[in-house]
DNA sequence: GGAGAAAAAGACTTTAAAATCTTTTATTAT
DNA sequence: ATAATAAAAGATTTTAAAGTCTTTTTCTCC
């Protein structure tokens, strides 16, 4: 048996993963893209423009930072916008159509979708790390759900109480 | 109609996530901690000892970041080390049980486990963000493979050629 | 057409993970 | 004892995400 001592709490000496979220399958951003986009498919149903403002203020995210990612999201069309008074975020054809694994691709890019869990190079069915079939599989289902869910899915469930976007 | 250019591309004016992995449900060092214990207990069985020489060259890691690893293990009692000429790192009674779940805490943290995808702070089961359950099965499946593999197992699969641990 | 409002854009800062570099400590062998 | 070796420890740097601040552009309304 070994006599040294093995302290279960190291944190005075190192840490590793000092942030306040972990597990973090997706960025912010993309979170932040999803409740806002959502948000709008939701609250400007008809047309109605919703500004930066209400969309941070509502969703608590930092305005400018939410700004920036609004503009990605008009840059591929998924929203349409309009500057000056009374300007703002409205729904346009193709938002509620839009699956939710289209923002994830503008946000975090589309390699999510065969990454190993590991980050072994070349890790795949043929040649896997030892933990690819289950993040396989869980991945999989993942991106399934959000292949098959658009924004109008989840505006939906929003207005039926079913989910929330925020708090 | 909207008659504005959507470009697919803005990657010359805006880029989020510009890392060459993503999908990062885990640290890297988790996948370093996994990898190196696991080495370890494959190529270390009656009582070698594996310098950090070795095993950082052998599976492509950092040297001292690996250091500060290890150390960490050895620390939990996950392994035991001994410094000096002919020192290294060698498994200990604990090593073959250790579930990975047990390196996953020590890297990563206990929040792993109740996280939300999209950061919603008290998102829950009765108070769910749109991608809750997706996710709390996803999350959850990958923990129970965790909790029920030891380094055991994964250090079988690795001898019988089922899984890799570099490459 | 000038003032105000709001998105767009750009520059900069902060935070934490990841990585690197240097020094110290413990062990072995000569 | 001393030199060599390897882990342990500490300090520092790098990278990218996240967040902040400032300026510019576009639009509306008076």
């Amino acid at each position: 048996m070994s006599n040294i001592s093995h302290p279960t709490d190291c944190s005075h000496r190192l840490r590793f993963r000092q942030v306040d979220y972990f597990c973090a399958m997706f960025s912010k951003t993309f979170g932040y893209a999803l409740r806002a986009a959502t948000f709008v498919a939701v609250h400007g149903k008809n047309g109605e423009k919703i500004g930066l403002q209400e969309l941070s203020q509502s969703l608590d995210i930092p305005h400018h930072f939410l700004g920036k990612i609004m503009q990605d999201l008009v840059r591929h069309g998924i929203l349409d916008s309009i500057k000056g008074p009374s300007g703002g975020f409205y729904a346009n054809e193709q938002t509620a159509e839009t699956p939710l694994i289209e923002l994830l691709k503008i946000t975090d890019g589309s390699l999510v979708f065969n990454q190993c869990a590991l980050n072994i190079k070349r890790c795949n069915a043929e040649h896997p790390c030892p933990l690819h079939h289950d993040f396989a599989s869980c991945r999989d289902g993942m991106l399934k759900a959000m292949s098959a869910k658009t924004i109008a899915v989840l505006a939906a469930e929003i207005e039926e109480g079913k989910s929330f976007l925020v708090r």
